[in-house]
DNA sequence: GAAAAGTGTTGCGGATATTGAACATGAAAA
DNA sequence: TTTTCATGTTCAATATCCGCAACACTTTTC
């Protein structure tokens, strides 16, 4: 028998809890996974140190994500700049959003520069909880509907709106679109 | 020789991207890592399935956290948002901050767009009361320095800082510099 | 040109993750 | 009690990772 690392141990201590508060036993997450609860067992006494493949799998039963899972392990020191280059980027269709910060744990707001190419549209969004969020069009043409209301804004022209409120974002005219936009809390 | 897997394939092309915008090749990031270069390889082309542990190991060559490593993972649901107009101009000095909303009464945070003037200069700034900011740079430079760390950024550069944290920003080069910030809460 | 140093990619043997089944314990039901 | 079901742990066999070394290729140096 294997003896545990702290490195496994502290990570099958962090399966364990999230495992719990899911309120799933061992073989009920195992089932959930289709892993064998042993694999499962062995990981949250530290006695092996899992394959990204399988750790992902287990986490998938919770759910949780595998950032989110190891987002305990966040430095002490704050990090403050970020070269363009390394803005963590989320492409989604024809929108590109570049984000300040690839991990948000423990921030207070998002900061993001998004662009839209020719013809992206979001489609109509709508949070369900409480958030805020505000931006501003460097370059290009976007159309913007909020509620009842909707206007096309250009350059320098910005808004600022309540999450919950649907809202919809779709490029305009001949060129791609650039916003800055920040909200608060982090969300997607 | 095994088979490329999906999964596998999709990590190792994020390895290949982390590594290579570190400038490092498979080699330099092994030495630093203190692993084979071929696990490194295998890895890449997703030919294999990593351990957590060896994964971590090499992540500390570029370095990168795990949870900013599968921050990729994320599924981006929307981010929109709403058009206002009129942003109150605030000229202070060589600097002039256009504010989007002209009452900050109930809201969450502050977007601003800041112009610095050649030589513009903030001096050094702290505030008492727990706030954060961050921040896009448009175009132009600017050197921010916030508590000991010191640097310049360009266009696409950003930055994100707890307020508290003494901070400086100073206009340089030929040009005026432009910036999207935010704060949470509004705070001068 | 040849030599040297760089790059990423295999091959192979030992170490280890992974699996299904057996085990141990405790709680609830008959 | 005895049975039944649930929990987490451990075992032995297999699949896989991991580490060293060699390989093929390109770029740089002499």
């Amino acid at each position: 028998m294997k003896n545990a690392n702290h490195d496994d141990l502290t990570l099958g201590l962090r399966l364990r809890t999230l495992r719990e508060r899911a309120g799933l036993s061992q073989r009920a997450l195992a089932k959930k996974s289709e892993v064998p609860n042993s694999t499962i067992s062995l990981i949250e006494s530290g006695k092996m140190n899992p394959s990204v493949g399988a750790l992902r799998r287990i986490l998938q039963g919770i759910p949780i994500g595998m950032s989110d899972f190891f987002s305990f392990e966040i430095e002490t020191e704050q990090t403050v700049f970020y070269a363009a280059e390394e803005l963590t980027e989320i492409g989604k269709g024809g929108l590109s959003l570049r984000q300040v910060g690839s991990n948000l744990h423990g921030r207070a707001m998002m900061i993001l520069q998004e662009t839209y190419d020719l013809g992206a549209d979001t489609g109509r969004v709508m949070y369900g909880h409480e958030a805020e969020e505000g931006g501003i069009v460097i370059s290009g043409r976007v159309e913007v509907t909020v509620g009842e209301q909707r206007k096309v804004l250009g350059p320098g022209d910005a808004y600022y709106f309540d999450s919950r409120t649907p809202h919809r974002f779709r490029q305009m005219g001949p060129e791609k679109c650039r916003i800055v936009s920040a909200c608060t809390p982090p969300t997607f």
